[in-house]
DNA sequence: AGCCTTTCTGGACAGTGTCCACATAGCCGC
DNA sequence: GCGGCTATGTGGACACTGTCCAGAAAGGCT
């Protein structure tokens, strides 16, 4: 982290933190340019190194954005973790439930538009991810995105607000809906819609979940 | 058209209709490799021409992928088009009116699984589109695929099968949760999802749609 | 203290987009 | 019919990318 910015050129041979600074390195470069910005040489090149160093610690440049992928997964994770421990608690069951689950497409939503390249490196197209290790990309809770939201959901089947027969395969319903958004607002029709309109688009779409689910 | 694929070295010195032969290598290398595939050099070879030779008909590599992309969204149009064509007209206006949202959904969908590398050069992520203009994009009825939703939805408002007040924007919502499993169809969580359990889930999203819009 | 394994360097190659100068040939007016 | 103009394609170059191979440096282990 010290040297990823500007390179002070260091004064030992080796770097001591290479793959860290790599990886931090990736993930600014997905920030600010998505994924196809996270490109080996510049990684290096920010960590002060030459670029076939980076192959000591990643196999190659899809191996990288790899781990940039699990890395901005992990930050949607916790962005959804976030809205869920802003809740009211005093709730009842069946309404915190219901809470849970639009507070997980809020988080989703908020990193969306709050940090588009990391989004798109996380969810966007391409030869696509032959998944990390779970650990990766999860939050603080431990969990990842998708285990969250199936959680918020298996607490509304219990709160039987959420008939159980409709549970079984519910997540892809509710991601498919929150995540096709996201998409539109960050690359699709949707990009330059103004902020207000924005703002009342998302709860009816969450409405639409609930109430369609 | 004539040597697109295998190029038998052209007599003469003009090729004549280089940039069709352009745009047919591009929507082929598209429609295998996804938009990332679909790279100026390999287009003009296929075209038979020195790569600089595409410079005289697209501004860059990002306009070629600009001109496959409208011809990928014309594809979908085309395939919504054939769906609301099978729709059986005997039908009460109500009933036609919701059949036919479904038959856009189905269209995108099945679209969305045959092609998948059209697919993702249309919508996929990316540096994305300024927008071509509209010709371009459309199907055999003139109309792209927003336009296609849009006119569905406002048959269903027409036939109150949708409340008026919730017309607006209602394009917005649908498209969102149709897109969204389309996409995890092809590079998501559902991209080793089984036929069946898939054929499953698709009704029951566009019956959540239909539902909670 | 000395090896040896890991980490980083140096140099190379193929592939990409794109720029510049040049060659060709189709077309247009004479 | 013929000469020039301009659209179109060629050739060569450059910067950038990922990746391979061989070597050097420097830790750490015995």
């Amino acid at each position: 982290m010290t040297d990823a910015t500007i390179p002070p050129p260091r004064g030992t041979y080796r770097h001591g933190d290479l793959r860290r600074a790599l990886l931090q390195a990736g993930i600014e470069l997905a920030r600010a340019g998505g994924p196809e910005a996270v490109t080996l040489r510049e990684a290096t090149r920010r960590a002060g190194v030459v670029p076939n160093a980076a192959y000591r610690h990643f196999a190659s440049q899809q191996d990288l954005l790899q781990a940039v992928r699990a890395a901005a997964l992990s930050a949607v994770a916790i962005s959804m973790e976030q809205e869920l421990a802003a809740l009211d608690e005093n709730l009842s069951a069946a309404a915190l439930a219901k809470a849970s689950l639009r507070a997980i497409g809020i988080g989703y939503l908020r990193f969306a538009r709050a940090e588009p390249g990391l989004f798109r490196a996380a969810f966007g197209t391409g030869p696509q991810s032959g998944s990390t290790s779970n650990a990766e990309q999860a939050g603080s809770t431990g969990l990842n995105p998708f285990q969250l939201l199936s959680l918020a959901l298996d607490r509304m089947a219990a709160a039987a607000v959420l008939p159980p027969e409709r549970r079984a395969g519910a997540e892809y319903l509710a991601w498919s809906a929150v995540h096709g958004l996201a998409m539109l607002l960050i690359n699709g029709l949707l990009r330059r819609m103004d902020d207000q309109q924005i703002e009342s688009l998302i709860p009816r779409l969450l409405e639409m979940v609930e109430t369609g689910l």
